[in-house]
RNA sequence: GGUGUCGUAGCUCAGUAGGUCAGAGCACUGCCCUGUCAAGGCAGAGGCCGCGGGUUCGAGCCCCGCCGGCGCCGCCA
């Protein structure tokens, strides 16, 4: 369990019969001394986390990993000469505070320690930043002194959450005869889409590893070897631009299972979930855990991971507004597109440069614009640029229609391509409920998103219509029963067995049920354009273990970064790793990445041809 | 690749529409101080105002380019 103060836990230097270990550094750790220890002779280890000279007597917040504990120091020459995180060792009695100078702040606050004897373990420098929970630094001083910013105690809270999330997956896991498994990390490029990071192989010159952007591919491996029950906390890799949220190295929770069906997955996920947020957010995760389909999804919130703590849902008015003379809605109409809208409460007060703002929204995201109407917070009448466009009748059912009451605003999207427009309106539903204050920070709004799209368009033309498809998930996901015999005749409506769990509008994992049987495999690849020699190239390795008797199998990956993000408060996932990288792909602290030497270039064989398929490898 | 925003002392920031504008708090150095808890007081040191160019009589402030941090779009489950 985790604790504020930290203070349950023994210091390893104490047995359990209470002897104190000889030559032990310390007996006690500072964070745990209370008003009972009164009167017990302790050596404590820690650093100078602030102190208070008073000439004749000088405070020292002592701190060590378990906490803080005011120690005192009369008359000492020594007390003048310490400095913020010098690193020290004290010996002394613990005694109550004299009566009013108790800090009801600090779980130590009823004691403190009088201190007989120093020891300055080792100085510290002028810091380069405060070691002070009260001051926030910036991005770039925090990670090039990370060591440093983790002495804070926010910083090194959200590290001890994860560890702590690590085990109580482990737990859920091992209660259910799971073996933790390790896979390779120099292997060969994985299916997932994303670009791959490379490494030269200097004994085969002119080849390369792939780092795994997850790892897909051994973990079905790992079923047909009858493992039946695999997880992993799996370092993976991908070579895209970062965000808030994501890290060119990050971390999954990876699972695989099987002889099981979406649900038993499901189930699995639910549990861990709820052993984490119970545990490390204090909520309970009433389950089962709501689910919605993916075109569900689009429809009423406009994104695959719709963020439930909030209503404000999408309305399609594609019929209702059939036969408009307004040339935006009726050419999406005609084309056989979609037009709809989504409310923002209490909109119509937003000032002529407030709603101009949205188009400037709009269109940084690539929208040609946001059409809107304001309702007259008197009146209800419909007012705005777009309502002259649109008829009396259209306007006078218009609030009805959209759930808009006099004092909103609507805001409307229109396109041939439907996804495109729910998109945009789904990102106008995010923003609402910012501007509008809509989102209940506290909450946790947990649903999983299933029934997914198995291919989606390789290339997407204006229509919505391409020449090829892609798989969505990727290419061994198993579609749904219904389409597992003509998903061909359809490609664009084929559903998958394919499954994301979303919190508070973040997708934290997601997984798949796969393909089990090569036959099902083959027409899968044959309907994505790949040949049966790329197949073979790229992932002969796993068709031929299908060969041989393959369960069936299905699994799910949480995205581990993100939900200790999520169970921390942060709103980055930086801030749950230890030593993060900047957004440009820079690691401050150790100066990575470097340039290599010409020798270690000969060396790496960066330069050198891979030899013909032919030749021997030797 | 596109875009927004930030960059002033070790740290956090203030610097009003170009004209005593090189400033504050903390940290640092020295001194004073026996009950503080973000201790207090006195004194001091510390800055190519991110870099380069331009406009101007004059630029921390305006313009252009570059570099770096962060956010977003693209990309990426």
């Amino acid at each position: 369990m985790i604790r504020e103060d930290g203070a349950i836990r023994e210091d390893g230097a104490i047995r359990e019969n209470g002897a104190i270990r000889e030559n032990a550094i310390r007996t006690h750790e500072a964070g745990s001394l209370r008003a009972r220890d009164a009167g017990t002779a302790v050596t404590l280890a820690g650093w100078v986390a602030r102190r208070r000279d008073h000439g004749g007597v000088t405070f020292i917040d002592l701190r060590d990993a378990s906490g803080v504990v005011q120690i005192v120091l009369r008359e000492s020459e020594q007390a003048h000469a310490l400095r913020n995180e010098y690193c020290v060792r004290v010996t002394g009695e613990v005694g109550r505070r004299p009566a009013g100078n108790e800090n009801p702040e600090l779980p130590t606050g009823e004691v403190e320690v009088v201190v007989t004897g120093l020891d300055v373990l080792s100085e510290a420098e002028a810091l380069p930043l405060p070691i002070d929970d009260q001051v926030e630094a910036g991005d770039d001083i925090r990670l090039r002194y990370r060591y440093l910013d983790l002495r804070r105690s926010g910083p090194a809270k959200a590290l001890r959450l994860r560890s702590r999330a690590n085990q109580i997956a482990r737990e859920v896991l091992h209660a259910r005869n799971f073996n933790e498994i390790e896979t390779p990390t120099l292997t060969r490029s994985t299916p997932e889409g994303a670009r791959d990071f490379l490494v030269p192989v200097r004994l085969q010159p002119g080849t390369w590893y792939a780092l795994p952007q997850s790892p897909q591919l051994f973990k079905q491996l790992l079923m047909v070897a009858g493992m039946e029950r695999y997880y992993q906390i799996a370092r993976c890799y991908r070579d895209e631009d970062f965000r808030a949220d994501r890290q060119p190295e990050f971390t999954q929770l990876d699972i695989e299972m099987s002889f099981v069906t979406q649900d038993d997955v499901i189930e699995l996920a639910e549990a861990i979930v709820a052993a984490l947020w119970g545990e490390l957010a204090d909520a309970e995760v009433s389950l089962p855990i709501p689910r919605l389909t993916w075109h569900e999804a689009m429809a009423r919130y406009g994104s695959d991971k719709p963020d439930l703590r909030y209503g404000v849902e999408l309305v399609d008015l594609t019929s209702y507004l059939h036969g408009t003379d307004f040339r935006v809605f009726s050419a999406a109409i005609m084309a056989g597109g979609y037009v709809g809208a989504v409310v923002m409460p209490g909109g119509a007060v937003q000032t002529r440069k407030e709603l101009d703002a949205w188009q400037e929204w709009a269109k940084a995201r690539g929208a040609k614009g946001l059409a809107y109407v304001v309702l007259d917070a008197e009146t209800g009448e419909a007012r705005g640029p777009v309502a002259k466009n649109l008829s009396a009748e259209h306007l006078a059912g218009l609030g009805d229609t959209v759930g808009a009451k006099p004092g909103d605003a609507v805001f409307f999207a229109a396109s041939q391509n439907r996804r495109e427009a729910q998109e945009l309106l789904g990102a106008a539903r995010i923003e609402i409920a910012k501007r509008a204050g809509l989102m209940d920070e506290d909450a946790w709004a947990f649903c999983w998103v299933v029934d997914a799209p198995m291919f989606e368009r390789d290339t997407v033309l204006p229509d919505g219509t391409g020449e090829g498809w892609t798989a969505v998930h990727h290419p061994f996901t198993s579609p749904t029963a219904e389409w597992m015999d003509s998903f061909e005749t359809a490609p664009g409506d084929a559903l998958a067995y394919a499954y994301d769990i979303v919190c508070n509008g973040n997708e934290i994992g997601g997984g798949s049920i796969r393909i089990h049987r090569g036959d099902l495999q083959r027409r899968v690849f044959d309907l994505l354009g790949i040949t049966p020699e790329e197949a073979q190239d790229k992932f002969g390795f796993l068709l031929e273990a299908f060969k041989y008797g393959p369960p069936p199998h299905g699994g799910i990956a949480f995205g581990w970064d993100r939900v200790c993000m999520l169970l921390s408060g942060a709103d980055s996932i930086r801030e749950v790793i230890a030593f993060p990288k900047t957004r440009g792909g820079l690691d401050p602290l150790t100066g990575a990445p470097t340039p290599i030497t010409p020798q270690q270039r000969l060396e790496a064989g960066v330069d050198a041809k891979p030899k013909a398929p032919g030749e021997s490898a030797s």
